[in-house]
DNA sequence: CCGCGGGCCTGAGAGC
DNA sequence: TGCTCTCAGGCCCGCG
């Protein structure tokens, strides 16, 4: 499921519920999930407070203050809900895309605030694992991490860098995490439709080389590198601010549907004709890398 | 080192 | 109704 913005709806869904209250209780319901729990999981959340909810690409981080942090990633299909513990609502207006069913309640966490904030997973591909801070430069999880593409170090100059020396299509480019990390087959073909560049394209034609400097080649970006940028930004606060994509799992930890599907331009759109004034084309999809893409053929060049 | 394809899981939807 | 097949928002790993 979850890409840069249904994670961050979700981190901005667990703050109130898990921001400066205490883990009470935490159940690992089964051994594993993508991964194996560690052996101390629970016995490292019990007791801690969850001084901040943070998020770095697609995981979210809770810091304790053991020093310890929880990672935890959504994989596919991975989503949280809130309970609030004497709010009035009942467990029955909380759900999630399936929801009679709560076999896949993976995790829960029973907080001071008298939330308890349960993870679902269906397909398990999603997991956490516990972290001491100081060792978290050395995580290999998060190693290779490119830069966050709403931060201030993600610009054109730095996207051009990262892929002058690609042999892919921009397409893989974007979702490689060394060069951005956060975006995902959706907002991939979103940000490419509005950017209008082909996904076909040689992530190479973002930069211009410019001869070498002590050595290193540089790479002055091109302006679609530029544009693409601006995409990229946009698309990503529009989709924040609409609470995400809801497809088929994702939803708020509210239970709530994101809505940000009903803005998508290409994906899954196939056959639809292009949104863009006077264009004329039609949305097509085709297999790129195992993943399906959705593109106009007329307008992205 | 890089890029690609397979595999991990379950469930939904299409077609027969 | 029920079977089979394809596909799904991610990412690790092994291969060439």
């Amino acid at each position: 499921m979850p890409e840069l913005p249904e994670v961050e709806t979700v981190r901005r869904g667990l703050q109130p519920a898990m921001e400066g209250s205490k883990i009470l209780k935490a159940e690992a319901r089964r051994k594993d999930l993508r991964f194996p729990f560690q052996k101390d999981f629970v016995s490292r959340l019990e007791g801690q407070t969850v001084t901040a909810i943070g998020r770095r690409a697609k995981y979210l981080m809770a810091d304790l203050t053991s020093g310890d942090v929880l990672l935890m990633h959504l994989g596919m299909s991975g989503s949280f809900r809130v309970l609030e513990g004497s709010s009035g609502k009942t467990p029955g207006q909380f759900h999630h895309a399936r929801s009679e069913d709560r076999a896949h309640d993976h995790v829960v966490f029973h907080m001071s605030s008298g939330a308890a904030v349960i993870f679902n997973d269906p397909r398990r591909f999603g997991y956490m694992k516990i972290i001491a801070r100081h060792a978290l430069d050395n995580e290999p999880l998060l190693k290779g991490l490119g830069p966050e593409p709403l931060g201030n170090e993600f610009d054109a100059a730095m996207l051009a860098a990262s892929c002058f020396n690609k042999k892919t299509s921009l397409k893989a480019a974007l979702l490689d995490q060394r060069v951005v990390a956060g975006l995902g087959n959706i907002y991939v073909c979103e940000a490419l439709y509005r950017a209008r560049l082909s996904p076909r394209r040689l992530a190479a034609t973002l930069a211009t080389k410019t001869g070498q400097r002590k050595g290193v080649a540089g790479a002055e970006p091109t302006d679609h590198a530029k544009r693409l940028v601006g995409a990229i930004h946009a698309v990503l606060n529009q989709a924040i601010k609409a609470g995400g994509s809801s497809l088929r799992d994702h939803r708020q930890t509210s239970g709530e549907l994101g809505y940000f599907q009903h803005s998508f331009q290409v994906y899954d759109r196939e056959g639809e004709k292009c949104q863009t004034a006077d264009c004329g084309g039609i949305v097509r999809r085709f297999t790129q890398n195992g993943r399906s893409t959705f593109w106009c053929p007329k307008c992205q060049k």
